[in-house]
RNA sequence: GGUCCCUUCGUCUAGCGGUUAGGACACAGCCCUUUCACGGCUGCGGCAGGGGUUCGAGUCCCCUAGGGACUACCA
């Protein structure tokens, strides 16, 4: 494939749909599987719902996956500006030209008027397609229209009896019949473009090659050819992906749950992760592979592997590649992950070392960022549960269970701290083991509750190589003090 | 209503005329084990229905059903 161009275009109306940023992020895995040009594009001819907000939070969204866009409206490009409603005067020409050459036509017809002819149509059992009352207005006629003050639409004259043909790169050969098309608004009275004319002018003019998009944009393209072909301009190559439903196989909405990319962030999501998911809704490497590193899919990805039907998102398998990537990734790189996630006012991480050994440790337990806070408890002493309950009674009304824990401490003083490590710990258990002769449950119990006041929850190695040799002492002397009301 | 698109386990999918229809998530059971989790193993479970074509059809064709999109001065 020769060097591609791609777009991604969005209207800023609010959030990045988890839908959107799966078009993205095809678009983006074909340029950088062919060394192809990513272009984001805003889409915001609709003057009402469009605002700045959105496209920040779009921006923001697509930063944190990693979706970085080699032309764009932060950081522009040879084919600016990247934001429709700066493009206008481009969309006025072209608009323009066609008029000049007959191949649009201004009209003046009200909604009102226009909506009952569609009435009249659906009445007598006729498509609701526009009559194309105004293509030959009289001057007579037109004077009369301005006189009145009316402001007209510009539309495209749909030639008749066509048949538009085009092969979809993912869907194969498609055929639509143009007299089931009306002539489509250019330029709506306040001057900007409509979609389906924006988006020619946009594409031709960014010389893009591949228009990589959702499905429910399948039936807008003969309209959008028949405007190529009036422009006289190459047409791109299109490939229409299927869109992602909910769990009831309706599209993709809020009723479902978490829809645009910044909540999954919030929830603790890794962009890994999130990448990972959505590259495999809907496309397939062909193996049997499920976690792929997002190397590996661009150098997979094919179009022509992309499926026809619609996915349903799968929030616990999201979950589940969210819990692989995070015990998987850099530590590191985990721990910069997890600071924003963890409650300050409840955990002291100035201690970036101890930090890192939690995150080792919960890493295995946790699915997303947001399970740190639950985790992280056994390991401060202002957040660990001290309550002592029955059960904790139950294993201390054996006197061995002292035994166990007196003997640790005594032991666990002797190791000198640069010996202080799992092996070392373990020995020290062992001795005990032999010389006591207690073993199993009626070992470990006692050590994980001294350390944790719980009968499940993190293995006591763990526990101690995360608190270290000063604060599992105190942990457990103090353990046995409380506990030690109860013998 | 019309036009177009789609249809393999509950879900994501592999399959591209000859397979015991494969994998993953979820679910169930077992194993590992100091608890929980992780991990490992096993099981459950699918070609929407009906016609063709063919020696042979999940795979090709047609019909039906279901779902979706479009049919806007929304994108």
């Amino acid at each position: 494939m020769k060097e591609c161009r791609v777009r991604f275009a969005p209207s800023p109306t609010g959030y990045l749909h988890i839908g959107g940023a799966r078009t993205a992020l095809f678009n983006w895995l074909l340029a950088k599987r062919y060394n192809g040009k990513f272009i984001l594009r805003i889409e915001d001819t609709d003057q009402e719902r469009s605002t700045k907000d959105s496209e920040e939070v779009i921006f923001r969204a697509m930063k944190w996956l990693g979706l970085d866009w080699d032309e764009g409206p932060l950081n522009g490009g040879d084919f600016g500006p990247y934001r429709q409603s700066e493009r206008l005067y481009i969309y006025r020409e072209y608009a323009q030209k066609l008029v000049a050459q007959k191949k649009a036509f201004k009209c003046y017809c009200t909604n009102e008027e226009l909506d009952e002819e569609r009435k009249k149509c659906l009445e007598q059992g006729k498509d609701a397609v526009y009559s194309g009352r105004c293509r030959n207005l009289s001057s007579d006629e037109v004077q009369k229209f301005e006189k009145e003050g009316r402001k007209p639409v510009i539309r495209f004259e749909v030639p008749k009896d066509k048949q538009i043909l085009f092969t979809d790169l993912s869907r194969g050969d498609v055929k639509f019949d143009s007299n089931l098309i009306g002539d489509f608004v250019l330029l709506k009275t306040d001057g900007f473009p409509s979609y389906n004319f924006a988006v020619v002018i946009d594409d031709y003019s960014m010389k893009i090659t591949h228009v990589i998009r959702g499905d429910d944009h399948l039936t807008n393209t003969p309209k959008q050819i028949l405007l190529y072909e009036a422009l006289k301009a190459k047409i791109p190559e299109f490939a229409h992906i299927p869109m992602i439903l909910g769990n009831d196989g309706s599209r993709l909405s809020k009723r479902h749950g978490a829809t645009s990319v910044e909540e999954y962030q919030k929830d603790g999501f890794i962009k890994e992760a999130v990448v990972n998911y959505l590259s495999l809704l809907g496309w397939s490497p062909k193996s049997n592979e499920e976690i792929i590193p997002i190397e590996s899919i661009i150098e997979k990805f094919e179009l022509k592997d992309v499926s026809k039907s619609p996915a349903v998102f799968d929030n616990t398998k999201l979950r589940w590649m969210n819990s692989q990537y995070i015990q998987s990734i850099d530590i590191d790189k985990l721990v910069d992950y997890a600071i924003p996630f963890v409650d300050k006012k409840l955990y002291d991480i100035s201690d970036k070392a101890f930090f890192k050994r939690i995150m080792t440790v919960i890493s295995e337990p946790i699915t997303v960022l947001a399970d740190v806070n639950k985790e992280m408890v056994y390991y401060f002493d202002n957040t660990i549960d001290k309550t002592i309950d029955e059960e904790i009674k139950e294993i201390f009304s054996k006197e061995s269970a002292f035994t166990v824990v007196e003997n640790y401490i005594e032991r666990l003083g002797n190791i000198p701290e640069n010996d202080y490590n799992e092996e070392s710990l373990k020995q020290a258990l062992r001795t005990i083991q032999n010389e006591f002769k207690i073993k199993g449950k009626e070992l470990f119990m006692p050590m994980r509750v001294a350390l944790t006041y719980k009968t499940s929850g993190p293995g006591v190695y763990e526990m101690l190589i995360v608190l270290g040799k000063e604060r599992s002492l105190k942990r457990m002397k103090e353990f046995l003090e409380a506990i030690s009301v109860y013998k």
